[in-house]
DNA sequence: AGCTTCGCCTGCTTGC
DNA sequence: TGCAAGCAGGCGAAGC
């Protein structure tokens, strides 16, 4: 479930890995992971990568083709459990280390043959360096293009931390949409996911179930709370509830930090409420019955 | 256009 | 103990 704070905390992780290397292999063995209009990896070779950056839930890579062509895009969503990673020499996975951090009962050899069997693509870079993408669910993309416009190709709105309040403002108004809906559309605001958006409406005692247009007036108070829960979530490495690992394999540990999430039944951080869980648009939603009213 | 539902995918948990 | 069903969820596509 990596989020904002966890596509950050992977981005800076990798950042020192792979910027101002030259790529000498980009690969991906489940070409089903290709996102509609993308062009193949393997156009990669002999790539510069300029820059590693968060776009919302997901990471932009800047690389620059030799000979002078386009700026070209590598975006990678890592999906529900996707994985960046960097293995150390002799291929060993540094996903190890959050496994044993977690007191998983699952032996080396196990782990090993998981991470073999879910790594679905592979940067070989020019002095070795290898970054590896492993997902076992398969829920994320790669999409490959040219940089220009690739936010917008993708649909990716502006994230909490770049968006203004009175554009925010703007795109509630009129909205019938329960807010909890609108939040977790990455048109709409990037970066939020079901985690996060109970944390910030919890941060702001709004109601999930409230329509979107009537928060107009609140906007720039629901702003500062998404803004400080996740500031706060990428302090603490992001949010480990299985399978998000860091690029070096550690897990965040923001998941002890959570007021609603996952606590459906405890009482309420700021009131002692017991926390409800209801679900919305198929999401479980967390919420205080009582610090959070209509 | 806005909103909701569905389906993708796989591993873990729950219930019989 | 074993198996099937249920659940998790980001997001695009389809449906209303």
């Amino acid at each position: 479930m990596p989020e904002l704070p966890e596509v950050e905390t992977i981005v800076r992780g990798l950042r020192a890995h792979v910027e101002g290397r030259i790529l000498r292999r980009a690969e991906l063995r489940a070409p089903d992971l290709y996102r509609t209009g993308s062009e193949r990896m393997s156009r990669l070779a002999g790539a510069r990568i300029e820059r590693i950056e968060r776009m919302g839930k997901a990471i932009r890579i800047s690389a620059v083709p030799p000979g002078g062509a386009a700026r070209k895009a590598l975006v990678v969503h890592l999906g529900m459990t996707g994985k960046l990673v960097v293995p150390r020499a002799g291929n060993d996975p540094l996903v190890l280390r959050g496994d044993a951090e977690s007191g998983s009962a699952r032996t080396r050899a196990q782990v090993l043959g998981q991470v073999d069997k879910h790594r679905h693509g592979r940067l070989v870079f020019s002095d070795g360096t290898e970054v590896w993408y492993v997902d076992p669910r398969r829920f994320g993309y790669f999409y490959l293009g040219d940089e220009e416009g690739v936010r917008e190709r993708l649909n990716i709105g502006l994230d909490p931390f770049e968006i203004k309040p009175r554009a925010l403002r703007e795109k509630l108004a009129g909205r019938t949409a329960p807010v909890k809906s609108l939040l977790l559309n990455q048109n709409f605001v990037a970066g939020l996911g079901n985690i996060y958006v109970d944390e910030t409406l919890f941060a702001a005692r709004i109601h999930p179930l409230t329509p979107a247009g009537e928060l107009v007036d609140r906007a720039g108070d629901l702003l500062t709370c998404a803004r400080r829960v996740l500031r706060r979530a990428i302090r603490f490495g992001g949010t480990t509830l299985r399978d998000y690992r860091k690029h070096d394999g550690g897990t965040g540990s923001y998941q002890h930090k959570l007021s609603v999430y996952g606590r459906d039944g405890e009482p309420c951080p700021r009131c002692g409420a017991a926390v409800d869980r209801i679900v919305i648009t198929a999401r479980s939603t967390h919420f205080c019955p009582e610090c959070q009213r209509r």
